[in-house]
DNA sequence: GTACATTAAATGTATATACATATATTTGTG
DNA sequence: CACAAATATATGTATATACATTTAATGTAC
């Protein structure tokens, strides 16, 4: 997966467990202690949802952008509407596009309306795909499942404030 | 900044802010919210982070290596031991250095003990640049600062956990 | 001490991010 | 209508991740 974790206080110890790593550390406070943390756990979520994804042979950020465009079924899809709905605009949805076009996942086929745009649909093989997909998604078979309702819950309410 | 976002809600929405994004979403439960949430957050604190460190010409992952190298100075480092404490073991340590070498920020020589590895060190040039960064680090300057300290600390409470 | 395995680092390739620029088309304004 | 501005997509380049392979040096077994 990718994710740059800004670490900076594993300077001097060897490694062992993440865990360990993070309990034996000093923080200067518990703010840079969770900033680490989230990077952390969320770098260790990718993961596993990316081994769950691999037998599939689909990324994250393909397997992101089929599950749009299933949402759009049977209409197409702009690359705009892509990346809006992908919301890490910088991304390149015409690149990612071009790879699931190589594996006949989707078509890619100039608008009659307005030229400059085209419009991206999925295949029946994506379909087919994802159907057999659906199931390693959304956490429930990573470390989230490990909390309480109402541990997700707060967890919700506090990621809410960091980003307000 | 690098975050693969698995989102498996945004595929019949327009596009308005994260946060309201998140709160239209009818998630299937809050695990799934949870999930998302927290790769939303991660990225957020990424973009925040980055922009902080932009003006100095540093990646995060070539900021990583530096705190590394500067926790081991005046002593130098392998590339075994950045790779061991950077935590994320398939990134590429070699080249990394690579770019920081073209920057004069390390410098890189055969240890003659065990010829297969290579003494990495930090130079005067580098540590200066530290110095100077020393202040945009650590989520202060990010929304983590948006919370209380206990919930900085609840948050690390339920981060471990998922992590466990 | 040679042969084989192990280790350290570098290199190769595919994919993705981050950001700038190019190209074609449409829209808007005079 | 002509021409500039805006829009949609594609392309280029640098960096990083993810993973496999290569090369050199060391360690170990016989």
């Amino acid at each position: 997966m990718y994710i740059h974790i800004f670490v900076t206080s594993f300077e001097t110890r060897p490694r062992v467990r993440i865990e360990d790593e993070i309990k034996q550390q000093q923080f200067k406070n518990e703010y840079q202690k969770a900033y680490i943390n989230l990077m952390l756990t969320s770098s260790r979520l990718q993961v596993q949802q990316a081994a769950l994804f691999k037998p599939f042979g689909l990324t994250l950020p393909q397997f992101n952008i089929l599950r749009i465009l299933r949402g759009q079924y049977p209409k197409p899809a702009t690359i705009s509407l892509l990346i809006e709905r992908m919301m890490d605009k910088t991304s390149n949805a015409s690149r990612i596009v071009d790879r699931l076009e190589a594996k006949e996942l989707v078509t890619r086929k100039q608008c009659p309306n307005d030229r400059r745009t085209v419009d991206v649909l999925i295949t029946e093989k994506a379909l087919a795909l994802l159907k057999k997909m659906d199931g390693c998604e959304g956490g429930r078979e990573t470390g989230i499942a490990n909390l309480t309702d109402s541990e997700a819950r707060e967890l919700n309410r506090i990621l809410d404030k960091i980003r307000t």
